[in-house]
DNA sequence: AAAATAAATTAGGTAAGCCTAATTATGTAT
DNA sequence: ATACATAATTAGGCTTACCTAATTTATTTT
């Protein structure tokens, strides 16, 4: 029961995963130590000693990359995240933004057998209460077809399947604006001028949404 | 969010509050530095750090005990350790020697919100798998008047409420016996020679039982 | 292409929590 | 009370994961 995986190099391990996910190609220093709040330096030496272990690879002054062992801890890491939030929200009542940090913590805790039976006790749950997806323990995901709402047309009916952004005030945004996932909307009409849409939610409220907003609402076209 | 108390600290908080319980009065170096499996220097260094923030009291070549700060820490550790085992045997379907482990991870996690959540989804359980009691959030147990089979007499009927020792073994051989919690023992008879007690479990099976072993048994008199 | 700026790396340090080896206290037996 | 054994402490080191300051490399701007 010894960690192959210190904590900090589960971090980084996350950290370069989302990183790639959303900028693609290589991991610079300077973001991943803005995102993991360290300093550069530190960034630096940690990412060395990855390199030697075969957790990434490196190249100096131009950034990282995950090998495939990398990738494959990383997304055990993102998979324990996902299913504890999971629980968080269906058994223990707490609101899609009060999870995040807790689900941090419990995301190291180590136990296959855990994870296998909390899959189990949730019904192999194939997303997360944001709409994420949670790979399976292979690492493999369930890819589905959604895409920004920003990405829609006038006429568009589709379901709110996810958010791009994670911040809480962007959740607690949309909990104040009745906005779930899963609701249906219906693209009624988009302000050429500022790419704001209005929209009509479950067939029933109409809503004015800005582009900031649905540049960061995934949809599904239904 | 910040962490007040290291995993370090908990763990010897913990201990400390365990081996006192065991044995009373105050613990020595050579008893922390066993039960935690480091070397007694470390354990000298480490106890003056923890002095040095009053969470213990420490006697120079003498021991240490709890202050009443370091008491409600060590408490809510434990209260949390015993919760997760609740959860993990009564929802996730482990076994009461497949927990302890995966407890001792869990123990760490911090939010109250999630532990009060947790206390309240578990139905406020007042014993955790193996009949050890749950303190509440401010540290209090509910007392009960178990004690060691051993201390019963012939003609004595009891119910199982307890094990003081934890090991696997242990535990593993009273469920390939089939006793279980809340099992009523009728103490048939005792056997002067090596004290060995032949009970009579839930009024069906009859079973020889070592000194060994009632000593291990805790019981409330029925 | 040179100069300016930004990003990354190197060098040298720190704190936490552990270690071994050497020394000092404490408790026990004679 | 002295000698012996056991327990505890001190001294000096190590590793992990971070830091700051100085330097080097890469990218832009002029």
């Amino acid at each position: 029961m010894k960690k192959a995986t210190s904590l900090a190099e589960e971090n980084y391990l996350k950290a370069i995963y989302k990183l790639h996910e959303r900028n693609g190609a290589m991991v610079s220093t300077s973001a991943l130590a803005e995102s993991l709040q360290v300093n550069a330096a530190s960034v630096t030496d940690f990412i060395k000693k990855m390199a030697a272990k075969k957790l990434i690879s490196y190249e100096k002054s131009r950034g990282v990359m995950l090998t495939e062992k990398g990738r494959l801890i990383a997304l055990s890491i993102i998979r324990k995240h996902r299913l504890w939030e999971v629980w968080l929200v269906t058994n223990l009542g707490f609101k899609w933004d009060e999870v995040h940090e807790i689900a941090e913590q419990l995301e190291h805790v180590i136990s296959d057998e855990l994870i296998e039976q909390l899959d189990k006790h949730l019904g192999y749950p194939k997303t997360d209460p944001h709409g994420d997806l949670i790979p399976d323990a292979k690492g493999r995901f369930i890819k589905n077809s959604s895409k920004p709402l920003l990405d829609c047309a006038a006429g568009d009916r589709v379901k709110f399947t996810g958010v791009a952004e994670h911040s809480n005030s962007f959740l607690q945004y949309l909990t104040r604006s009745n906005i779930k996932l899963g609701d249906e909307l219906l693209v009624e009409s988009i302000e050429e001028f500022d790419k704001s849409f209005q929209v009509k939610i479950n067939n029933k409220e109409r809503k004015l949404l800005s582009k900031e907003v649905v540049k960061n609402l995934l949809v599904m076209l239904l």
